[in-house]
DNA sequence: AACGGCTCATACCGGACGGGTATCACAGCG
DNA sequence: CGCTGTGATACCCGTCCGGTATGAGCCGTT
């Protein structure tokens, strides 16, 4: 046979992400032995061994690993058929568009008044995300547009459509030296020595190794800026969530950042459509005055 | 209920492709009654109507097409991890290589060249495509690897690594006035007479309007250049598939072509990785001798 | 070395549900 | 006013999913 079932999909993502069927099985709601059942049953109809069964316990096969990335990208692309298709039958639902907290709020606020003040335009659902969330949420079909940021967010496989460019700033902690500056230079911002930039995890949630703090969130990070602990480089607009302890100061040669406007490939409904379209207005309008 | 079955999405795009239930049964290979169910159902768990059932056949509704493409995609990754995952299981599997056929010829057979030359190399599938065929072999699986050209070929999602970048020539059949020049500029190619330039199909398998021929295929544009019927700007590499009845003249300002090679994102198997580069090793040493 | 624990596999059974056949209801059309 | 073609309904059957009970290795323990 040739089709796999979502099921099978989610027993496998299950035991994989577990590696281990007991566990497996009460995540899933289901009793230990069908779920074996059913990875022997998928493992003999791809005609591929998933699992290691050693003694204590399981480990994935290499095609176990290329099926685990595999089959949670497709149950997202089946999840994302279900919200948006709900979405799509609902006349009054709001859009949903996800956005990095903090970040583009003066643009961000500009664009739902803008909305607010079309007739007939669809309400619309903030979801404020950390880091990289958005791409996410657009593909599983979570979020319908997404604010993002060109170079620091990945594009690839989303439409966008340009809304703001601007310079980035460094933000200091006020009694810092370098925080009398009007202006710097990456060079002058990189190597700081008693302001080591900081780590973000990355996507399997372990740290790269190096001397800045570790951070998660955003408001650790203007914390530990506030405390002198660090410093940061980030799109001018971000000053909008600075603290009263942080000094802005504008790096020159720091490559420029575009907020665009993003949405899944050909799926622009007409409420997309619509958004994107009073969105790039405001593009219009805001380029004369950064 | 939250969770869709792949098969109710096979039935649901048997049934919206065919806009008639008996038809999508046997082609599914099922009764029709059955089938009917199997909407109903999936409607109800959804919570949205998906058909419009006038008298005589069915219609999509909005939230219908929405579902529809959703589905699609879907079914593609499903699809996907099903091939991969197979792949990845199989140590004897060739690569598949997706390529324009025609295009890139001399890269092709230099990097098929080089792939036999190292030992222990996976061997290569060559799966030959018109047009952009490639993206959807990649998407649903069927092809490990492609060769794109950039801005031809819609890279969204990929990654991809350049192999090569070239001008482009107008092929004009050898009688012409303007087979006999050194070189000639967009401009002058853009809107000659008895030259339209020809149109290619959308999508939906619709042309759009326009003087020229239609055609489906390279070969179809081949003849049609060679009979003086059409003329077309191609990358200077395209000439492998020139006839003896064409000329090529190179075209000054257009824009130049990048050959990439492309994979899904994320999906760097070892084999996968291994042949990316060969490919890149390829580009450093032709860079010189274009 | 024997035991108890933890693991996953096997055996078996019941019930839900997917699929089949037969039939109906309804619209268009000659 | 039948005939044709549509999808919907009714009902039955068989498969297969999921449950319980139990077995079989492998470990660490005593």
């Amino acid at each position: 046979m040739d089709h796999l079932e979502t099921r099978e999909l989610r027993y496998f993502v299950a035991v994989a992400e577990e590696l281990n069927f007991g566990r497996a099985a009460e995540r899933l709601g289901i009793a230990q032995p069908p779920l074996s059942r059913a990875i022997r049953q998928l493992e003999h109809r791809l005609g591929a061994r998933l699992l290691d069964r050693n003694r204590r316990g399981v480990a994935l096969t290499h095609a176990g690993t290329v099926l685990l990335r595999e089959a949670r990208t497709a149950l997202d692309a089946v999840g994302a058929a279900v919200r948006r298709t709900r979405r799509a039958a609902d006349p009054q639902r709001p859009l949903a568009l996800a956005t990095k907290a903090g970040a583009s709020h003066q643009l961000l606020r500009r664009l739902l008044d803008a909305v607010a003040a079309e007739p007939g335009a669809a309400p619309i659902d903030v979801i404020l995300c950390e880091v990289g969330e958005q791409a996410g949420l657009l593909r599983s079909g979570r979020a319908d547009v997404a604010l993002m940021h060109h170079p620091f967010d990945d594009l690839a496989g989303f439409d966008t459509e340009a809304l703001y460019v601007e310079g980035q700033v460094a933000l200091l902690p006020a009694g810092h030296p370098l925080a009398s500056r009007d202006e710097l230079t990456l060079a002058e911002v990189q190597n700081v020595p008693d302001l080591p930039i900081a780590r973000w995890p990355r996507l399997d949630g372990s740290y790269p190794d190096g001397p800045g703090p570790e951070v998660r969130t955003q408001s650790q990070l203007a914390q530990l800026v506030a405390l002198g602990k660090t410093l940061l480089v980030i799109p001018a607009s971000s000053r909008a969530w600075q603290w009263p302890e942080h000094v802005a100061v504008p790096v020159v040669d720091a490559p420029d950042v575009t907020t665009v406007i993003a949405w899944p490939p050909s799926s622009r409904s007409p409420a997309v459509a619509a958004l994107v379209r009073t969105a790039s207005a405001l593009y219009d309008t805001a380029r004369p005055a950064p």
